[in-house]
DNA sequence: TTTTAATTGTTAACACTGTTCATTAAATTT
DNA sequence: AAATTTAATGAACAGTGTTAACAATTAAAA
């Protein structure tokens, strides 16, 4: 059917101009000002419009956030050729300061605003895909240190969530203009690093010990 | 001049008046529905009556959540009389979590709105007097537990805040609806509870190496 | 005590927001 | 060509924070 799939194309790339135009909102004019009106405005359309392609805003912003979720996950991938899974850690957590530091918008929404999450438990689906991948992925990677030998293997889960909270409060302090107000703001990357570093070896030396 | 005096003492009750209205309604019908209008209706004034008290609703929000910090550092007074400053730290993060729990509306408004933070940054002040509060009676803590021998005295500073991220980044996921799509969700309070242990213990084992 | 001045409070309005409904325009099928 | 489905819109609703103009009350000065 011809018809029918170049109207599904079309479907697909109003959506994607809609997506496309929340972005854009969002990282030049911060996410106060992403609005359904501003968004048709862009897109050329009436603002009724956007209620065709998506249920409510709240569903426009959880599609963002699955694709920041991708961002972060297609980047675990370049880790492949490093086999010191500590390395990976490391590397993965940096990426994730950067992540956080260059796209703040994006991290909000994936991780502090509450918009997406209440469309999410809307769909009633058993897990959360996009962030549950790059969590599962950091879970492998605590593994590989615990096979290895690196750190000890008490509690793979327990682990995983810890060093990825003490990131995200990290980053999240800073997202949302605390972490300036405690810690030196000029030195805001290099806390985060040392942090970082710091709760690694400190898995690494206990197991030396 | 008991005159004015009578008048700054009811001023202070309005004050007051709006503050307790404002935290009725977010502890009862959630954040969104804190409005001006909504607090006006509760105190029995017309809603640009606010404005002759607090500059805006950022202010509002602000002075609510000093006085959250203010809870926090209180408890902090209850533990001089524990002597082991590694059981204080334990203590601390124990109601640290506890009031994230329950208190999650307010939690929310003292570390992760952007609000409150806003009106702060409109004052210019050299430091964040609550939040500071409670992060150097933290740091008190863990100096103590350096002196005492209890854990590597290598940066005080750094790690007081990788403490408080780990706690604040598992908190702050629960409180935005996250945590309970990435852990189990019955055991939210235990996993807190372990990670917080798990972090102290690794510091004090990395020492007895 | 009366008049002036300052404080306190309110009403109406502005410029927004997300969202819904009835209506129109366009494309497709009969 | 007519009927039907699909796509898009304009107007409206109920709400938001906030401001400006105005009225009422209270205090100070004449």
């Amino acid at each position: 059917m011809g018809i029918q799939e170049r109207k599904e194309k079309q479907k697909l790339e109003i959506r994607k101009a809609i997506l496309e135009a929340s972005i854009k909102l969002f990282k030049e004019e911060g996410f106060d000002n992403v609005s359904i009106r501003k968004i048709a405005e862009i897109i050329q359309y009436s603002p009724t419009t956007i209620y065709l392609y998506f249920k409510d805003k709240k569903e426009i912003l959880f599609e963002l956030c699955e694709q920041g979720f991708e961002m972060i996950y297609d980047f675990t991938d370049t880790l492949d050729d490093i086999h010191d899974p500590v390395e990976k850690l490391k590397k993965m957590g940096e990426f994730y300061i950067l992540f956080g530091l260059n796209f703040p918008e994006y991290y909000d929404l994936m991780l502090i605003q509450e918009a997406p999450m209440i469309h999410y438990s809307d769909l009633k689906l058993p897990d959360w895909k996009g962030a549950n991948k790059v969590f599962n992925r950091l879970k492998e990677f605590v593994q590989d240190c615990i096979d290895q030998g690196k750190i000890p293997g008490e509690n793979v889960e327990l682990i995983s969530i810890t060093l990825w909270s003490t990131l995200h409060g990290l980053i999240s302090l800073h997202v949302r203009k605390r972490l300036e107000k405690l810690v030196d703001k000029d030195s805001i990357h290099e806390t985060m690093i040392k942090s970082l570093n710091w709760t690694i070896e400190s898995l690494i030396r206990e197991n030396q010990k």
